[in-house]
DNA sequence: ACGAAATGTGGACACCGTCAACATAGAGCT
DNA sequence: AGCTCTATGTTGACGGTGTCCACATTTCGT
């Protein structure tokens, strides 16, 4: 028998492991999906990965280093849930009609994705104090914006403002609806509050602003 | 002698301890000022209110209400900044202009405090897994918009998204230019984007919001 | 005064992150 | 081939944590 102790039945990995960093990136985003950033353990990956605990040192310098992995997966997560939204999202004729609901699609999926997988999304953004190499998940939300600008719907000189207003419109929305501060609402409830938030910002908070208004 | 065994000097506190618990949540909320949430430990409590560990059993079921004991503390602070954001206002002539006035302090107190004191805004609203018993930092802006709707500055019939949409607003914006989201910016800079953000909400998204639009 | 209830202590257990020392397998050279 | 070097994985240990149990002490109600 080839096996010299185990049962030769678990594939009978080759070498070492050969995909172990891999390995446990894979099984502690799973542990993050079943229990939230505090669940995510280099003891436990390493078990789930069927290694010893310090063979992960050889991947990761720390914890953190592991999180922020997971962290960027989760924003990758994100981002697909974010685009399939919008790729779902119905066509539109005018070039203004259609940049809102670009828009609006992005934050849609931004919020339904916080509803559904709270868990991924309270990783997608965990403090893992690490330098965080790209935020990646906003570069849609950016997007559209530049579109709702191109269309005019947005004067160009808040662009920076209103980036930042609808960014922190989204995120926040998300993250109170998930912590349930909007009261005990059942999930369509919600979907629906929060697609009258946006539309609130889409029609009066960047349509009706013409001017530089007066002084 | 009257201490019998350690010297008479720590104030000879008489019996068992008689604040027990108030010590415990106000080490803890110290605790949680200089290392985050994360820093809020049990045994670390205990042993800064001179006490065994296990001591802290008497009077919390878990580290996780003791945790929600915390976040309880860090609202109340948050309020205050807030309050005290209010209470320093520039006075208003017209009830509308106050309205406005006051929403914007209380945003302004709300996104002041998460960067001048960031741990403890993120205790504030950290995950304990604890029934909140009260979220009360909100009351005040909810306050404020009332004052916004009664001044005619929100059609009333928009009165739950649009808190939601102010509420998200302002937590979104702190949250992330907590996080450095909002790029390289200094302290001075981000509350200059934060009154922007702010005054964009309440120049446009509410203000000219006359009618419930045509169709 | 005495027993009961409240409160604090000590020790133990199972986790956790991390370090140092050791073992092994592959890669690359001669 | 054989050999070494390096990458990778293992063992064992240390100090830290939350939490449980059994025990000690103090306070209070009667």
């Amino acid at each position: 028998m080839t096996a010299n102790s185990h049962e030769g039945d678990e594939v009978a990995r080759p070498y070492h492991h050969g995909q172990l960093r891999e390995a446990l990136i894979s099984v502690s985003l799973q542990l993050a999906e079943e229990g939230g950033p505090e669940a995510i353990s280099i003891r436990e990956a390493a078990r789930r990965a069927g290694v010893a605990a310090n063979a992960a040192y050889r991947h990761f310098e720390d914890l953190n280093h592991l999180r922020a992995e997971v962290a960027l997966r989760a924003r990758a997560r994100l981002r697909e849930a974010m685009q399939a939204e919008l790729e779902a999202r119905p066509r539109r004729r005018t070039e203004a009609a259609r940049a809102k609901e670009q828009l609006s699609a992005v934050g849609r999926g931004y919020i339904r994705f916080a509803l559904q997988s709270p868990n991924l999304f309270r990783c997608a953004w965990m403090d893992c104090s690490m330098p965080d190499p790209e935020p990646s998940a906003w570069s849609l939300l950016l997007e559209a914006l530049d579109g709702c600008i191109a269309a005019g719907l947005i004067p160009s000189y808040e662009g920076e403002a209103a980036s930042a207003a609808a960014w922190s419109l989204v995120h926040g929305f998300a993250e109170l609806a998930l912590r349930g501060l909007f009261g005990p609402h059942d999930e369509a409830s919600i979907d629906r509050l929060g697609s009258k938030v946006l539309a609130l910002f889409l029609a009066n908070g960047t349509a009706a602003a013409p001017a530089p208004r007066r002084r």
